[in-house]
DNA sequence: AAACATAGTATTAAAAAAGATACTAATGGG
DNA sequence: CCCATTAGTATCTTTTTTAATACTATGTTT
C-alpha cells in the first residue's frame, strides 16, 4: 500500500482503491452488494474460475475492513455465511461512479478507434 | 484485466479501475490533474522514489487511454511535456468520490479499533 | 465401515508487477 | 575532445499476486 505523507489526499484514494483491487474483489462485492447473504460454496459457484484459496483470502480481507461479516453456523457439514455490512453498503456510490465512468470509457475508446 | 461476459456491469468497474491501478498512477494523475503540464524530469522530481522505467511505463499507458498527451519538442537536450487531456479531466469526479470514501474509511477504522 | 458434504488450509509453482542498474542519442559549452 | 543535460531503453533480479493441487476436520448418510 502506497504511503505518501507529503500527499495525504493521494493516500486516501489509495485507501479506497485497496478495498476493491484484487482480481476477484469487484465481482465478490457485486454479488454481495445486491443480494442475499451467500455461503462460501454459493459464491464459489457464482464465480466458477476463482480458487478456494483466493476466495478465502479476499473474503477475509473484506471482513477485516468491515465490509462484510462472516457467520459460522455450528453445523456439520459447516455453514458459513457472508453478508455485506451496513458500512460495506457505503461502497455502493463509489462503485456506481466507477461503473459509469467505465461504461463511458468503453464508448470513448470505440470512437477513438474510428 | 478481468473479463466477465456474464456480468458486464462488473466489467465496467474493472475498466475504470484499470485507469488508476498501478503503484504510481494515482500520484502521477494527481500531479497532472491540478497543475500545469509537466516534463518527464519534473514528474520524476515530484515523485522521487519512482524509477524512470516505471514513470515511462505508466505515462505511456495513460497516454494510450487518452488520459494524457505526450508532446515532444525537437530540442537538445530533449523536452517532453505531459499534459492531462480534456477527457482525462473526467476522471476527476471519480477520484474525488474515492478520495472521500478513503478519508471516511480511515476514520471508520480508527473508531473500530477503540 | 466407507463415502459424502462444506469450508476451508498447506504447499509449491507460475505469472505479473515493480525495482536496480547500466546504457544510449544528440547537441551545446568549455 | 570531453562533459553535461534530458528522456528515455535494455537487462536482469526481486517482490507480489495468483494458480494448481492435494489435504483436513467432522458429523451424516448408506
Amino acid at each position: 500500500m502506497l504511503k505518501d505523507k507529503k500527499n495525504p489526499q493521494q493516500c486516501q484514494i489509495v485507501v479506497a482503491l485497496n478495498m476493491i483491487v484484487g482480481k476477484w474483489k469487484p465481482i465478490i462485492l457485486d454479488h454481495l452488494l445486491h443480494g442475499e447473504p451467500l455461503r462460501f460454496n454459493e459464491l464459489k459457484k457464482l464465480i466458477p474460475d476463482i480458487t478456494q484459496r483466493m476466495l478465502t483470502m479476499h473474503l477475509r480481507e473484506l471482513e477485516e475492513h468491515d465490509i462484510l461479516t462472516r457467520t459460522v453456523y455450528p453445523q456439520v457439514p459447516p455453514k458459513v455465511e457472508y453478508r455485506i455490512t451496513e458500512y460495506g453498503m457505503t461502497l455502493q456510490p463509489m462503485l456506481k461512479t466507477m461503473q459509469q465512468w467505465g461504461a463511458n470509457h468503453i464508448e470513448h475508446m470505440k470512437e477513438k478507434d474510428n
